[in-house]
DNA sequence: CTGAAAGCGCTTACAG
DNA sequence: CTGAAAGCGCTTACAG
């Protein structure tokens, strides 16, 4: 099923064919021509071949988001947010890794060679920010400090970790511990850095076990918090933040195990408030980060960029409304959400 | 950055960089030529273009999983499997609708307009089947019952509701409910019909109620459980099998809530086995669906079909190992893990 | 408003 | 073993 077989049905060039079928025709296509195409087009049940199509505009229109894991539920909800503010006239690819690794820059160059429409990432290192090659739009998730590299889109982790400490301090905790996440991105650093920092400003002490980290899954949490629980409690550490929730889950069963009561003797509280922390037992007080929302404004952020350098090129105009749009980008919040766990 | 640019500095046609860049040089290209080749890619960091490729090959390598929803953790698992599976000669995307929706017969064509070298569609409908043009080669999972019109990778459900049931009726339970999905695919009709008929065998009643459903989300799954568990006890059912853990997560929620005791007053189980189902409170009874399995022996499938039709096309033999692999390909276990809550 | 034609960057018979 | 050339199916100036 090709244009050609269309105009010939239609009794048209395929130059008319591709205007009708892209919408191009105003003031190019006679009405008549137009309902010709268009029911050549239903009786054929014709589609834009779109590799043929993304050859010749020199684009695609698909958007690649690259992240770094999936196993993590928490990227359904990004997912959702993305797909629903693409709407239809985009497709959306996903690029995992896996096991928190990031992509190798043969990942990323393969990844080029799909001419993407636009390149979404969530989380990324060094690496892989320098090996890409100019070209695709981009917009980073969840990086925290690379919003001079990129339009980046990222939770407000200050409001939410401040809302956490001056919670952990009203309860009465004095020193609190942070089982980390071992994929290295900015923003679990960030979260280090601000529980770290945070502490003394509401009287609290970090208690700092660098090596206490796992990836983000319950069972590795389980044997981290195995392994350094000792130290955290001859430190005297009665509340521990976890990365996510996903590290959360693992504490608690490993704490249920240990008999470590929570939380009477620990605190544990967590990132994300995925479904299951209601259920969970006891169910988890976490840092809310709303995924959809994140998802949402991350393709938002790659529209602006496509106006404004459409803009840009149509009227020379050096601040469209894409860079406007780009640094009013605004945080996505954070809120605490309190219930047995700390 | 093109092959004719490469061509240019090795000194050769385009032709040579394109049999070079793709390995196929056995008996076509010399040694010297082929070190010219290389040398002249890695010094400009050529990489092939996939849309020209595609193209004129006629096929791309993109890979497409359909999926019907990905807020369900356990997709996470599929797909890790899927991309472990795939390697990195081809790229996954992803196609979502979320809510339990399946893909329209437009979507469907979108789709197959990328030219992808397989689709793997998850629990697809009547509908999508039926739309799909023939072209792709194609694997459907979770789709019990249609081995018939595509070659398919399911569960052994049957052996793990067997199991499921015996546990049950060694509990002393006589009546059992069933808290279904909404999105109505093969996979649960499958898990309550085995339900249905395997209760008698088991020497137990099954407590129909067929409106008693909700999408894969404990919240939806909570608020069925409060409008039907009042049906349910008054029926006498002691036992409620969920068709998901997520599912289950909600059951469990809503239950505390009320002071309904489980697995005192009701026991409760799920399927999937999701990483925070050993953490809910009561731990989860459920049935194990091994989501990355399930994944590896989609790709499998979809391989087993390539090798095939090139031995087909190549040989002209009618039964190739495709064919053979297909006939054979196994159904993936799914086994009972007894915890507390049944 | 319309269509012939060039071009997107590759791959693959084909002739040598 | 090598390269010129056709072709993949579109889109987009361009001339009319």
């Amino acid at each position: 099923m090709t244009a050609a077989e269309v105009a010939e049905l239609a009794g048209t060039s395929v130059a008319t064919v591709s205007l009708v079928v892209n919408g191009k025709t105003a003031g190019r296509v006679s009405q008549a021509n137009i309902e010709r195409v268009l029911s050549a087009v239903r009786e054929l049940g014709y589609v834009v071949d779109h590799t043929a199509s993304s050859l010749a505009k020199g684009t695609s229109n698909i958007v690649i988001l690259v992240a770094p894991d999936l196993s993590n539920p928490f990227y359904g909800r990004v997912i959702s947010g993305i797909k629903a503010e693409l709407g239809s006239e985009y497709q959306l690819l996903l690029s995992v890794t896996g096991e928190g690794r990031n992509p190798s820059a043969a990942d990323v160059h393969r990844l080029v060679a799909l001419r993407p429409a636009g390149l979404l990432v969530e989380a990324p290192d060094d690496a892989f920010l320098r090996d890409l090659p100019a070209g695709a739009p981009l917009v980073l998730l969840d990086a925290p400090g690379r919003e001079t590299q990129a339009p980046t889109v990222n939770f407000d982790l200050t409001s939410g970790i401040s809302a956490l400490l001056t919670h952990l301090a009203a309860r009465g905790h004095t020193r609190i511990g942070y089982l980390d996440s071992l994929t290295r991105t900015e923003t679990f650093e960030l979260r280090r850095t601000l529980l770290e920092r945070g502490a003394a400003a509401h009287g609290m002490d970090y208690v700092a076990i660098p090596e206490a980290a796992s990836l983000i899954d319950p069972d590795g949490a389980a044997a981290a918090f195995a392994k350094y629980w000792p130290r955290w409690r001859d430190a005297g550490v009665t509340a521990l933040v976890c990365a996510t929730d996903s590290h959360a889950y693992g504490v608690l069963g490993k704490a249920r195990e240990l008999g470590v009561s929570v939380p009477g003797t620990l605190a544990v509280t967590g990132f994300d408030n995925l479904p299951a922390s209601a259920i969970v037992s006891p169910a988890l007080t976490t840092v809310e980060l709303p995924g959809e929302a994140l998802g949402r404004g991350a393709v938002r952020a790659l529209m602006a960029q496509r106006d404004g350098s459409d803009e840009h090129a149509d009227q020379d105009r050096p601040t469209g409304p894409g860079v406007a749009a780009l640094a009013a980008a605004p945080l996505i919040g954070a809120r605490l959400i309190v219930r047995d766990s700390a």
